[in-house]
DNA sequence: CCTCTATATTGACCTCCATCTAAGTTTGGA
DNA sequence: TCCAAACTTAGATGGAGGTCAATATAGAGG
């Protein structure tokens, strides 16, 4: 972060000068990366991506903590647990009802996570 | 990993029986979802999402490592880790020509990360 | 060969993370 | 008011992960 300047879309421009290639042209600044990698993060465990599918492709739009337990073969404190770190990415949304918790996913974050995905250079801009 | 019964697809129908739902539908089996985590884990990082950034967005479609390692604030060895967990990851491409070690993108399998983040219920399988 | 350059591997270190048990909190109902 | 159910939080622990310095490997060039 010194000889790289960055704008308001997060990315970057390289600067030139290498061994064997021109420049590296566009793509992530540190701090875009820093906030992706945070959801790409809360993605990489296998328990948290199944939790994340789960309650995406819940027909009602979201799912009560209640049913996911059963799911799996880990105590619920450790459900609740990965539940907290996709909240905290930015991936879902929780809110009580009664005696029960439900999670809906934060549509937003994900298609802005697949259209990264999706353009050639990786700069979160597709097409 | 007992009464789900899965398919080729890597989805799982849930079977039903709950406090205040009806049922899963259709998700991530687990086995899929380890494969995938292994992917978006190895993008969880900041320093390996930028690196795969630099490499997908590079005009020759491929970059020397020579030409990542001053980008950095982290010691060579260190972005040679982080290259090789992208490799493993299937993320990434490598080849030596000469002195130099040039890193290309997977982008089939960027592809299909972006596709199954696209599909509103998450199961990989767009529409 | 010998050596210099470019990467990769090894080993050590320290932090972070996934998991559990146990205890706390909130809510609804007897 | 008291208890039980549904989560969540706290504390502990084993293991994985990111980093570096030191060493190894692979080519290119003399």
């Amino acid at each position: 972060m010194s000889n790289i300047g960055s704008n308001a879309d997060g990315l970057t421009a390289s600067p030139s000068g290498a061994c064997c290639a021109p420049l590296a042209s566009v793509s992530l600044d540190p701090a875009a990366a820093a906030d992706m990698a945070k959801m790409f993060k809360a993605m990489g465990d296998p328990v948290r991506l199944r939790l994340l599918s789960l309650i995406a492709a819940h027909p009602e739009g979201e799912v009560c903590v209640c049913d996911l337990t059963d799911l799996f073969d880990v105590a619920p404190p450790t459900i609740s647990y990965h539940l907290k770190l996709l909240r905290e990415a930015g991936l879902v949304d929780h809110e009580r009802r009664g005696t029960w918790v439900y999670y809906r996913p934060m549509r937003d974050r994900l298609y802005r996570l697949s259209a990264l995905l999706a353009a050639p250079d990786l700069t979160g801009i597709p097409k």
